[in-house]
DNA sequence: GTGTAAAAACTTACGCCGCTAGTTTAAGCA
DNA sequence: TGCTTAAACTAGCGGCGTAAGTTTTTACAC
């Protein structure tokens, strides 16, 4: 086949299935030959659109990143701000594990990424933390975020109750599993009350740096 | 060259290098054969003494975890233990940072793993704190210290000051790298205070589940 | 001592990977 | 109408993880 009349493959039209493939199956999964099988079509075809494979999975990163809900800072307080972002940023990262340890690797650099520093840095200067706190902030966040999403915790003990017999403490570990919801995300809902509470406190107190 | 008289390669000895490719230049740059080179020896040789390069991969993350630190649990403050436990963590992780989705995958299946799940886990089980809140606190901890080793958030941005010019809050963002140390430290030293203080508060008003 | 089995190196090779080069044909435009 | 560019193709390179089979040495049973 050479050239078709209507253009068999866009960037949108790939980057959509490379994003399924990365969902379904990882990024090592997702290879050039596979994700243009996947799209009707021969491997090198991608690179008409793509310079690399690099290229891909970073339009599959700021596709996810793009998908962060930042409209909650906007009239409110800052601290139903964060936590509105953070569980919509949590979500989002939780429905696509497989790409975070990309997103990891340049929060500023991607424009969602930058549009999503500016709402929370911004946000949290204008309610009066200083600068460098305002950034200690907004970094936390992201190691608690990224780090939820990262793997599940739950998920990281076997479910094999003869595993755990040399540890005491982790005799119903193998139970884990079974509750991995309400341990993921108890966890992680426990982590964002603590951080917003324990900032709550100290700002009320006027300590904002 | 057949079996020689004296083995070339242990298992030690691999993982000792693969560590230190996998330090320098990150997993993918860790091949069989690149790691045998290193060796002094052919790529499949490796084969002798491990079954899959996942397998040498395990062995590494097993190796950096068991350099955490969990004897400050015995005898102290169940919040010195978990403040020294995190910064010990947090200390190996950021001296290895390339390994650290792999850590992720599983915190209970490796054994340095499961060592470190039963101090902390037990810790607060003996401190008073309920099983599922013993067990939110040590996820959430791990997310804290998983998500700032996984990547750098100052590095996250570049030093390119025309980046930033449609993100009036960001306009210094390109001087973050130049403070990596003060700001990357600086987020996770203020996330464990702010964790600590808050699970303090809360312990020593008796709300322990 | 000798015979045998296992161990630890080797060589060769398979199928997949990211990617390059060159080819063909259609589209878009002067 | 003719020229350039775009978007598919095929062929192929070097590297990857790994399997299979070979060679020689070691360790141990008789």
């Amino acid at each position: 086949m050479a050239r078709p009349r209507q253009a068999l493959l866009t960037r949108e039209r790939i980057v959509e299935a490379a994003a399924a493939l990365i969902d379904a199956e990882g990024i090592e999964a997702c290879s050039m030959r596979r994700l243009a099988t996947e799209l009707g079509v021969q491997g090198p075809s991608l690179y008409n659109h793509f310079a690399t494979k690099a290229e891909i999975v970073d339009a599959v990163a700021e596709a996810v990143v793009a998908q962060v809900d930042i409209s909650g800072f906007h009239g409110t307080d800052w601290r139903d701000g964060l936590r509105l972002w953070a569980k919509s940023y949590h979500a989002v990262l939780s429905a696509h594990p497989n790409i975070v340890p990309v997103l990891a690797t340049g929060p500023g650099r991607r424009p969602a990424g930058l549009a999503m520093a500016e709402a929370v840095y911004g946000a949290l200067i204008d309610a009066g933390w200083s600068r460098a706190r305002a950034t200690h902030i907004g970094a936390l966040m992201r190691y608690l975020i990224t780090g939820s999403a990262l793997g599940s915790f739950a998920l990281g003990f076997e479910n094999d109750p003869g595993l755990y017999d040399r540890f005491p403490h982790l005799h119903r570990a193998h139970e884990l599993a079974a509750h991995r919801a309400a341990v993921d995300e108890g966890a992680f809902e426990l982590g964002l009350d603590l951080l917003i509470d324990s900032l709550s406190h100290r700002y009320d107190q006027g300590v904002r740096r």
